[in-house]
DNA sequence: CCTAGTGTATTAATATAATAATACACCATT
DNA sequence: AATGGTGTATTATTATATTAATACACTAGG
């Protein structure tokens, strides 16, 4: 993907009550799930992604700052920014996306709604391990 | 399920950065979702909770305003709260449950950390459509 | 070295949210 | 009406997170 055309997916909202760095955060790892960054990849830099997303060079740092301590992205000073090498974020296999999808169209044609989908999740997520971790 | 059991629903994590009583309202929602309270139930009363959960009662009170707000619960001053005859939240057919058990099974089967499974679902769900807007 | 491009540590301003204390409102039973 | 149980509006405190301004640090290329 040519770093032009990064910036297009962001997809920034600025009144949903989500902080912006980890509507970054999360789109940059969601990115790479879905194959769309690669291992080496560069990124376009604070300043060009600050301008054309209208916010803060901080706080375009701020979320790098925190993927780079989960090891998904590397920063060098001087240089720019790209997705590690060894990045701990990778591309989720097809068979992974497919279950999802059949399981988001069962749930949908069950009239749940996204929140009910995500909290029925979480909640699968927490039964596997008894007691709670988090 | 006995009233008496209903207070064993709640797992809080003070320490978790996650509000208190979003965690209230979460696990209420599950647990309806989940099977173990119906409608009409009777809950414990305020006091009730806020004792067995070492919390101020407002806080138990602020939760169940928010899940009255959603049309879940139904709050009656001066006798108690209750699961809402026509509560949207309802339990979860058994095929949606199986499918996410599935789901859920593969991705880790693939690796996929709970927040990795949290993010693709998250992204499965906004990618609403497929196809051209042109 | 100088420049113009990278990223960032520090600090301050803001915003907002979460929790709790208190006194009050409502209801059923006597 | 008195009592003892419900829930709660209001207010104040506290905590903390988010964002932004500034000046600084690092690098590559001329």
């Amino acid at each position: 993907m040519p770093e032009s055309k990064i910036i297009d997916l962001f997809a920034l909202n600025t009144s949903s009550g989500i902080p912006i760095y980890r509507q970054l955060v999360d789109q940059i790892k969601q990115a790479i799930m879905m194959g769309m960054l690669e291992k080496g990849q560069q990124l376009p830099s604070v300043r060009q992604l600050a301008k054309a997303l209208q916010i803060n060079p901080m706080t375009i740092s701020k979320a790098f700052a925190q993927l780079e301590l989960e090891k998904i992205l590397e920063r060098r000073r001087g240089v720019g920014m790209l997705v590690a090498q060894q990045s701990k974020q990778t591309e989720v296999p097809l068979v992974v996306s497919e279950s999802m999808q059949k399981f988001i169209k069962i749930a949908q044609q069950h009239d749940l709604d996204n929140e009910a989908i995500m909290l029925l999740i979480q909640q699968g997520l927490s039964v596997k391990i008894e007691g709670n971790q988090s």
